[in-house]
DNA sequence: TACAATGTTTTAAG
DNA sequence: CCTTAAAACATTGT
């Protein structure tokens, strides 16, 4: 599922554990997702950690614990992968074949509501494309930092984007709009949504946009992900009526705008949806 | 059965 | 060095 918008709303998923205390942790230690980290640091220095903060940048999702006892600072790294996702569980709840990571969490500690018993904050993911990192320190770990700037950030200028379709002229724009370091967040139906918008064709060189089109297609890029996150991001609603979104997976899907037959085609090694009338 | 799935990384080839 | 395509990863659902 994730793209930026789902990439929120799963972060807000682990809310509730904010200011509770890692009791314990259970990890999938054969996992795939734990590649790239160190599962046993993790399940040593989680324990007794409370959880601080969290932020998402594109697809990348950290989490912030504070080992209050040890003077620690500990770092969660989380993508979601393609099937990767966050939820809660009770504080009962047995880890289950595709939940690779569980944070059991104390209640509050001090003088906190009655009715929080504690409960498991849950990372599942049944393809196992997604990964898990962690660190401690007082310092950012080097995989949360030199970040683009997020799409919706004063600092993602259209002449920045334009500089990075130059060096990226020959490749098609669909591929572009997928790369993470120009466009974080971006993901499959995102793109397919933004080039629908700006009637242009997935394929076409990113270097051959016109002045027109590249200044359409920065409005297409801030406005997508904009109204992505004030919908699904929310609460997971779906995005506004008249979006490419509703039908672009179901068979015999329409342009909302044209009414004439969507095409899918391979782009980029990924099926891309695209309406013929609108897009060139 | 075979193929596709909202992602990324590595490998191979041009 | 740069670009592009393909394969790989692991699992589920149609």
């Amino acid at each position: 599922m994730p793209e930026l918008a789902e990439v929120e709303f799963f972060r807000k998923e682990w809310d509730p554990g904010l200011d509770h205390v890692v009791a314990a942790v259970a990890v999938h230690e054969r996992s795939r997702v734990f590649r790239q980290c160190d599962s046993a640091s993790l399940r040593k220095n989680m324990a007794g950690a409370r959880f601080i903060a969290s932020e998402a940048h594109g697809k990348k999702l950290l989490f912030r614990f504070r080992h209050e006892r040890k003077g620690l600072l500990l770092w969660l790294g989380l993508h979601l992968g393609m099937t990767g996702k966050l939820g809660r569980a009770s504080a009962e709840h047995k880890a289950k074949k595709h939940d690779h990571l569980v944070l059991y969490l104390n209640e509050f500690r001090q003088g906190g509501a009655p009715d929080s018993g504690g409960c498991a904050l849950v990372f599942s993911d049944p393809r196992q494309f997604g990964r898990i990192e962690f660190a401690t320190g007082h310092e950012a770990p080097p995989w949360w930092q030199g970040l683009p700037p997020p799409i919706l950030s004063s600092n993602f200028t259209k002449e920045r984007m334009e500089g990075f379709l130059t060096r990226r002229r020959r490749t098609s724009i669909k591929a572009v709009l997928l790369m993470q370091d120009a466009f974080p967040g971006l993901g499959n139906w995102m793109a397919d949504e933004i080039l629908w918008r700006a009637g242009i064709h997935p394929a076409r060189p990113a270097g051959e946009l016109s002045v027109a089109e590249r200044k359409t297609l920065f409005r297409a890029v801030r406005f997508v992900c904009r109204t992505a996150i004030n919908t699904v991001g929310r609460d997971f609603r779906d995005p506004p009526p008249g979006w490419l979104f509703h039908q672009r997976w179901k068979k015999g899907g329409i342009c909302p705008r044209t009414g004439e037959p969507l095409r899918y085609d391979q782009v980029a090694g990924r099926t891309s949806c695209w309406s013929p009338a609108r897009q060139r």
